[in-house]
DNA sequence: CAGTAATCGAGACGGTACGTCCTGTCTTGAT
DNA sequence: ATCAAGACAGGACGTACCGTCTCGATTACTG
């Protein structure tokens, strides 16, 4: 017994691809509060169904929308490693920190967030397929350390990046506090005490 | 010409609370996505119009559900002091963590904490109406052991207090992870040896 | 256990009226086959549940905007009665296949009929409420002639209707000839010569 | 540049047929207001395309439906001639209200007629290409009861047979009466008093 | 202690968006 | 070339809620 499921093979890329940037153009003009499935449509030119046929709720077509945006940088993520650890960690925490300073770039993500936080199974997919590659190439970053002798051999990695990451995820999500160089530095210099 | 502003000392304290209740009620049952003032209405026995009367959005319903909560339990809030500072902190924190594991209670938080990504004002006055009085109790504690000298003089608390608990709500707000013992107990020793 | 029914005391008698009015508008300018919930909902200025909350279904409407049409010009209807049966039937069907040349008119009680043929309850409604009185009237002006020994006393007054006018009906409805006065009169001929 | 209309010879009988049937089928299963060009394409396992592709709109398919039906049946219609006309328009009469009762047969022809109804042009072809036979077949024999001096030479037989069908016609679409043999006899008794 | 002015429960209202269904067109691959 | 299959843009459906707006019916101050 066949479920009836669309056939990919046949799927339009214009309007894949229609969909998707008119979901990151309405979040960032909107907010993702005002984000409709209608608006999208009407936006992209195409029917409200070939939305529904495609994702199965709001949240999917913003993940998606997201998971387009990185799949056009990526290939592969690395970090740079100049051999000072502390100095590349500032580098790339300060780019972070930068980058959500452009709401064209820091609303989707935020809406993104919003719908991982509500949904587990999206969260899931999410670590997954678009966490996962990062998170990798910052842990190649911090073992090429571990083997310079810069980090201890039994520091858990996972745990240190949720220790240099997690309060800037905080202040951003929550607007509670600047997101400049001195705060990147201190995560940096306050994680590289906490795991020597 | 006066502007027609509810009077308040005429204000149903029997709709107020049944309001409150309500909102807990349906967020913990039906989920926050799924929340509507008509339900919270109809559940509280209450006319729609009560509720836009004294709420200005959904957000600020749920604010005051939270704030109602949190009311009834406060009154003075203080810390564990043993003289143990890390033994202190690890009970707190393992409570913290415990509290996360009941839906009737991490439902509406987790909610709230939706309500303040999306809204930064709503973020503002929950800092300012919610959250001081429970991190002022903490720096409390924080600076008794300063006093004591287990901590630095010079150590900043907020910056100590965001490297304590933001690993913690991420890992809640995005069930990345178990939040369990072991993990509370890594917070607080990685967070001590960060600021020694 | 009582059913959520709306309250109709507390029926908008301005939307009622603009509902039942673009209704016919639309039929006249758009044709019954295009008549949409929504577009009647636009024309009137009304939110489409208040068109759901008072009627069951599209038919349902057609059929109240007629009714409120003929409760218009309603109040008592008589015949004439000049005494010459002939003549005063031959006056009423030359002025009923005379309407049916308005489009305006004609329009809207075409696509009653339509709904009446397709809905069985309604057009049980529809002779109670609207055909009905016509009918007695039409009944009370043979009863004379029957007393004025016109008419067979034992002439099947339904019957003697029927054969009037379902040809008259039919050549509408189906647009198979024409309407004109001396149609009109072949039927009353015809019927005066089958009731002797 | 040539016109791109169908090429006949190609068209798939199976294909036609299949369709045929299920358009009468699923009239008398759902009725005509739910008939949808998507189920008659499932149900006649044939694409869309294939429908659109060799009928203009819902009503031609509808109506070759019924003409199918018609087709199997027919060849030479000829109404019994035992030289009773009154006896004979009985036995027709009746025999056609009988048919009426079957659900199957009545509901294509319910449907059929509404499309008459509301498409004049569709009306004109089924005068031309359904009635006309039927009509033909009728009037040779009421020529036949001229020549035997049971009609007047001057009768109008299109007129007589709209006074003997429209009063059935009408008690059928709008159920507005019971179609008995007692209905079929009056309405032959009548309309030969009306024309003798 | 009646008069009156607010809040209250209730729910109708004009709207917006939802998610579904169907239309009529178009594309693909098989026959 | 037609066919089965079904994706597509579009439009209407009937439903759910939104936030505003009347309605009486309490309810609590005020004159």
């Amino acid at each position: 017994m066949a479920v009836n499921s669309p056939d990919r093979t046949r799927r339009s890329e214009r309007s894949r691809t229609a969909i998707l940037t008119a979901t990151r153009e309405l979040i960032a003009e909107v907010g993702y509060a005002k984000l409709t499935i209608e608006a999208i449509a009407a936006r992209a030119g195409v029917g409200k169904q070939t939305i529904y046929r495609w994702w199965s709720s709001k949240g999917a077509v913003v993940f998606d929308s997201i998971l387009a945006l990185s799949e056009q940088t990526d290939g592969e993520v690395a970090l740079p490693d100049t051999g000072d650890l502390a100095a590349d960690l500032k580098t790339v925490l300060r780019a972070t920190a930068a980058e959500f300073a452009d709401p064209a770039f820091e609303a989707p993500i935020r809406a993104l967030n919003m719908e991982l936080i509500a949904d587990p199974e999206l969260a899931e997919l999410y670590r997954e397929k678009l966490e996962k590659p990062v998170t990798e190439a910052k842990k190649r970053r911090l073992r090429a350390a571990r083997e310079a002798g810069q980090l201890a051999a039994d520091t858990d990695l996972d745990l240190f990046l949720e220790f240099l990451y997690a309060p800037l995820t905080q202040r951003w999500l929550l607007r509670s506090g600047p997101l400049d160089d001195a705060f990147a530095d201190a995560l940096v210099d306050a994680t590289l005490r906490a795991f020597p």
